[in-house]
DNA sequence: GCCGTTTTCGGCCCGACTGTTTTCAGTCG
């Protein structure tokens, strides 16, 4: 049973390799649209027939046959033939800046490259410079971009690009008038940032590129003109700023968010209603010379005049979002002032930073109604996990604290390792006089599937644990999760009343927002927590805000909506 | 390869930039 990211991962593979085969780019975007489709698609697609899969978009009988194949075996055949006939290493070759497939096939036909570093090799020798088409500036771009590439600069978390990007912004604000704004997969809150996208709108003679090349944050300036500038920064990612006229702002905005997918899918839907639609407005289709916009100057008025709902950013990724616009039926979105408190965060008492004093203080400190406090328990050595003893003395301790903060309700939960047995470090006596159990696995990560599956099944089914903390226990660019069977654990954690977690720290982001939305459709209930580690990371509720966002989560599937009162009605489900 | 209230064949989003060229191909977002 291949997951439906392996299944999208195939197909894109398979794009891939047509490029390099010189296939018609139509049938290469076939691939790359069905790819799209299927990482975002909410159910398993390798447990549906082909008729039920050549019902959906993007799926027709070559695609439905891939995947039924992809299913069985992990690959296709025709994915397989197509990598026998292309040399390998021309993959790895397009990665390289400026050199796409056909550029790659002519190195490699005329100078049998077909690795970055034969490419580097080539490109000193002053062998690329002779090649019909190929000029000596080509050919230091190249080598600088083979170099760029073996350094294989790693996305950025969404957070950390975040911080940057706020930091460069208002060290650029007052150089002039017109608002300085990020787009691109920061402003969709993407679970990671390939650069930063920074759009001012104005004139463009206000100095703006002149000051932002000037940063000291700045390494290296990749390019620099009227309208636009790229530099590489001092952390490693590339930002790219855009000056772009105000009457432009909406269709600007909407241009650089993205994501392509959602750009490409409202054009078609631009043309099919008259219009042309570029980064400068929206025209009717005969206004040729795009002389009279009839929408631009904000986003909202584009969305209208094409008969859609305004799409919020987070949504932006070509999974639905346009045709659920189109009837009026977008998800109303929780935001963060929708949130009244916090599941699951540690003290000094284990691993965290900051005192249970302390913490309340900054639970309360960010206008929470409730907060709950909690520790690791004992099995978790490395963290300095607690007895039962140690937890229950912090509840009476929560209880001596509560008349300081008035209006922040303190409870106290815990983080119960989950044994490899699927049994809790706690016995159900214990559990149940916390206010809040939320559970989750720190050990034995490699277990085989079934196990792990049934292992967390039955810890979710104890009627003690109302939450599954980072369900799978993946760390973003670094760890893979455990391998289990999701849709089980959804299904038993709907069954048995517990919530899934989406857990804020900007490295776990944990349920993504696929599985977050799927545990939603199957009826189980979300949780968001910051899992803070010491006071100043109650912050990180935003991070896990976004991901709900981009899981079409409303305030009633969250829990953390709930009033004091709603909360306790819940807890004693 | 997918898709269709004008179509089952002939379409398929749009513009900028760069470097190589004398009008355009390739790449990128």
């Amino acid at each position: 049973m291949a997951t439906n990211a392996a299944i999208a991962d195939r197909l894109r593979a398979m794009a891939a390799l047509l490029e390099l085969d010189g296939a018609n780019p139509f049938r290469v975007r076939a691939y790359e649209k069905a790819a799209q489709f299927a990482e975002g698609y909410p159910e398993e697609l390798s447990s549906l027939s082909r008729e039920q899969l050549t019902a959906l978009p993007h799926f027709g009988p070559s695609m439905a046959a891939h995947i039924t194949e992809i299913a069985q075996k992990d690959t296709f055949g025709e994915y397989e033939a197509l990598k026998k006939k292309l040399p390998p290493g021309l993959v790895e070759l397009v990665r390289v800046q400026n050199l796409g497939p056909k550029r790659a096939r002519l190195l490699h036909k005329n100078l049998g490259i077909d690795s970055v570093e034969k490419l580097k090799a080539a490109a000193l020798a002053g062998k690329i410079r002779e090649l019909k088409g190929f000029g000596e500036k080509l050919e230091t771009s190249l080598l600088s971009g083979a170099q760029t590439a073996q350094n294989a600069s790693t996305r950025m978390l969404w957070w950390e690009a975040s911080l940057i990007a706020r930091d460069i912004i208002s060290k650029l604000e007052g150089a002039r008038a017109g608002g300085l704004e990020p787009a691109g997969s920061l402003r969709r809150g993407r679970e990671t940032v390939g650069d930063i996208d920074l759009l001012c709108s104005g004139a463009a003679d206000g100095g703006i590129i002149e000051r932002f090349t000037a940063l000291p944050d700045v390494a290296r300036i990749i390019g620099a003109g009227k309208t636009k500038a790229s530099v590489l920064l001092n952390s490693g990612i590339q930002c790219d700023l855009r000056v772009i006229p105000e009457s432009s702002r909406g269709a600007a905005l909407l241009y650089f968010t993205g994501s392509k997918e959602h750009n490409v899918l409202l054009r078609e839907l631009a043309l099919s209603k008259g219009y042309s639609l570029n980064e400068y407005g929206l025209f009717r289709t005969q206004d040729k010379e795009h002389s009279k916009p009839v929408a631009g100057r904000a986003e909202e008025e584009i969305y209208a005049k094409l008969g859609l709902q305004y799409i919020p950013p987070e949504l932006r990724e070509g999974g639905g979002e346009i045709d659920a616009a189109a009837k009026n039926s977008l998800p109303d979105l929780l935001t963060e002032s929708d949130v009244r408190g916090d599941f699951h965060s540690h003290t000094s008492e284990s691993d965290g930073a900051d005192s249970l004093e302390e913490m309340a203080r900054a639970a309360a400190a960010a206008g929470w109604e409730w907060a709950a406090i909690g520790d690791h328990t004992k099995s978790l050595g490395v963290a300095h996990g607690l007895t039962a003893d140690r937890a229950l003395a912090g509840k009476a301790a929560l209880g001596r604290l509560q008349p300081k903060f008035p209006h922040t309700r303190l409870l106290r939960s815990m983080e119960v390792d989950i044994l490899k047995d699927g049994s809790l470090d706690f016995t159900d006596e214990e559990l149940s006089q916390l206010d809040v159990a939320v559970a989750s696995v720190h050990s034995a990560f490699r277990m085989p599937q079934s196990d792990m599956t049934q292992r967390i099944v039955k810890a979710v089914s104890n009627p003690n644990v109302d939450i599954l903390a980072h369900p799978t226990g993946g760390l973003i660019g670094r760890r893979a999760g455990y391998t289990f069977d999701l849709e089980k654990v959804f299904a038993a954690a709907a069954a048995n009343g517990a919530a899934l977690e989406i857990n804020g720290q900007p490295e776990r982001q944990d349920l993504n927002p696929v599985s977050a939305r799927r545990a939603r459709d199957m009826g189980a209930k979300i949780a968001l927590s910051t899992d803070a580690h010491s006071r100043t990371q109650y912050r990180y509720m935003k991070q896990a805000v976004i991901v709900a966002r981009r899981a079409w989560l409303e305030k009633k599937d969250v829990l953390n909506c709930c009033s004091c009162k709603e909360l306790e009605k819940w807890l004693n489900r």
